[in-house]
DNA sequence: CTTGTGGCCGAATAAAATTCGGCGAAATTG
DNA sequence: CAATTTCGCCGAATTTTATTCGGCCACAAG
């Protein structure tokens, strides 16, 4: 089953990635469509899993998560960059991005705690539990300018 | 203006921040209070800004955009860590993040393009053009295994 | 004690989502 | 080429939901 969306898909997830909470009656207005048919294109989005979910954007500060940074963990296995850690390390709520990179290093994280002194205790407790990871190397992160996971959808 | 936020509160945005679309009306029922009520504390954490908006998750590679890389950025400013470049390069679209942090480099940028060569323009043509950038050190994504901006919300 | 403030409830109303029968274009089939 | 199926869309009807608002209670300030 292949995926291909038209024009219109690529308008409606547009204008959703930047209002997930617009009405289905808005929505259809701006794509000049019935909302009956809006709706449909929309659920047929959510079953081929272009759309993954709905988000509330919640500022970290708030509810007293201060802390970010970013860890490079290296792995004893070598270039084999052992898929059973990365599932450990995905299940850490405070993880918020596992990624496997090219080069020396086998995965970049993205960290998000309340501190530095729950950030230390992440590594030491959780990090130092995972058998694979022989190094780590913390980036710190002073201040954030800018911070969304919107993606670039094309005209058509 | 001091925000302080309750244990319904936080319960809330635990839930919204799960499922954006969630009803008004189920909402409540999780929290146990009447829907209007809950509707008023909402729209007090979007005033207040807690809440800063509710995106749509949409899948990268059914738009396309299949690169994704960090991108540690020095400027010769020295350790000034210049906002005018901070500011250019959170103009740029394909540019998600831009933090600025603790080391010798001044900035660590996420960048999501549609391939590599389009990962190339953006730093000839776009990176280029920032007269404070001195060098960059780019690591590239080869496989995303989590991806959230999902934070830790206090019980109490 | 009185006055205000804030948060909540619940019913009434307004708005929205959702359903569904039918239509027409395009593709498929015999 | 005609018959048939499929698909996406429309629009009205229906159901569900959001939203408004008056009133109530608890708490705090004067």
């Amino acid at each position: 089953m292949e995926i291909t969306l038209d024009k219109i898909d690529l308008q409606i997830l547009n204008i959703i990635q930047a209002n997930a909470k617009i009405s289905n009656a808005d929505l259809a207005k701006e794509v000049k469509m019935a909302p009956s048919a809006v709706l449909e294109r929309v659920r047929k989005l959510e079953q081929k899993e272009v759309i993954k979910g709905y988000t509330t954007q919640i500022d970290p500060l708030a509810v007293k998560q201060t802390m970010l940074a970013f860890i490079f963990i290296r792995t004893s296995v070598g270039f084999a960059c052992s898929t059973n850690a990365a599932t450990l390390l995905a299940a850490l709520p405070e993880v918020q991005e596992v990624h496997h990179i090219a080069g020396e290093d086998c995965f970049l994280i993205k960290v998000r705690t309340a501190d530095s002194s729950s950030l230390m205790r992440l590594m030491r407790d959780e990090l130092r539990k995972i058998p694979e990871v022989s190094s780590t190397k913390t980036t710190i992160v002073l201040e954030t300018v800018k911070e969304q996971q919107q993606i670039i959808i094309p005209e058509k």
